[in-house]
DNA sequence: CTAGACTTTAAACAACTGTTTAAATAATCA
DNA sequence: TGATTATTTAAACAGTTGTTTAAAGTCTAG
């Protein structure tokens, strides 16, 4: 059978177990069980454990194109209105199981919290242009430049308060915060987090616009 | 040699290694060599590594005493005053190693993002202790009541910001954000943390008080 | 067809993990 | 003191982990 096809049935199972576990607490035999290969080929094909991780984390990345996917069209909106639509596909992304790619929030969350050897280049493809993004809408809603260190530190504190949500969710349910479950809640819980990012605890008036 | 002696000097060391590696990750072996014990004396004084964790983690949160050391005195200031006070002291623990406690903190952290068994009574320890604490301070700014709903959401989101950014460290290292070393960047850092938390981005005006 | 490279396989390796055993030591109480 | 209990010890157990080995199979050029 051709080694494309060992590879790729690799990747896919790689991309389901690294990110249910981790890179540490993932093991190659459940990936290879689950992707009905033997065992000795991750090292073949792979080197490594971390190479088959390298793999799996930059091909969905890739394929993610967060340069792009990100980008919610409709820039004539309101400032405020493209932040809730950019953070509301960002919350998709990192909350929600089953989207675009299934796997690869839930990996970056893991490499958030315990990152490995590939970290730089996670930042570099993911992390960086994601921070970028959120830096730029930040700075249309205040009048200010996107590469001032202000809005830099915001659109961080925003990035991490956002990505940690998941991580942090254990906790939270037991302080009484409710999780959307469905598309529908989702949209609600990111008007929650976006005016809680946006305005903070005290709130600042609605805004002008309507709703 | 008094087997409380040996206990004592297990729960010392277990709060280092735990406190570094998490639960999981932690080893019994480095625990008792750190110790200067047998390897057996874990499971014959605490029946498990889980036992050993468990008395660790609730000793340390004894004495940190939650309930009380985290009210910082002087109640007649302002609100926003008594708010950033209470914050400064949660960031310290959170995001400074060597303070009242060592250990206390990075356990809680790594309780956080990988429970474990005991979760529940962690939580019911310190989350909810801290929790009901921040809900206090914000319901006293927004004039609201502490048990509303949007004032626990506000204190959850809170926390689970502020108790993840030494989580998140690596990643916003990188992304150019600066971490405080010192008590005295530690002061600025938690007015800036502080600030991101009462007013968000958009940064409602400067409040009406002096500074 | 056949030589050579590529790919797959089952088995074993070596290094760890938390836990248990049974014997040796120390402490306690009659 | 002597018998009993509590504590400590070194060694081994049983399980896991990522990785390697050497032989078998498969494919592809010449």
């Amino acid at each position: 059978m051709p080694s494309d096809q060992t590879k790729e049935r690799l990747t896919r199972a790689a991309g389901v177990i690294f990110a249910r576990d981790g890179f540490q607490r993932a093991g190659v035999r459940e990936i290879c069980a689950l992707a009905g290969v033997n065992l000795a080929l991750v090292n073949y094909h792979f080197k490594n454990k971390l190479g088959l991780y390298r793999h799996t984390v930059l091909a969905g990345v890739r394929e993610l194109g967060v340069d792009g996917a990100l980008l919610v069209k409709a820039e004539k909106e309101t400032p405020k209105a493209a932040f809730e639509a950019w953070l509301s596909r960002f919350l998709q992304i990192t909350l929600v199981r089953r989207h675009n790619h299934p796997y690869v929030g839930s990996i970056l969350k893991h490499e958030l919290r315990e990152p490995t050897e590939i970290l730089d280049e996670v930042v570099a493809a993911v992390m960086k242009p994601m921070h970028r993004h959120c830096s730029q809408r930040l700075a249309r809603l205040k009048g200010a430049r996107a590469s001032s260190p202000d809005i830099r530190r915001l659109a961080a504190f925003a990035l991490s308060f956002c990505a940690n949500l998941e991580t942090s969710r254990a906790v939270l349910e037991r302080l009484g915060l409710k999780y959307p479950h469905d598309e529908k809640e989702m949209a609600g819980f990111a008007k929650v987090v976006s005016a809680f990012i946006l305005t903070g605890a005290l709130g600042s008036a609605p805004e002008k616009e309507g709703r």
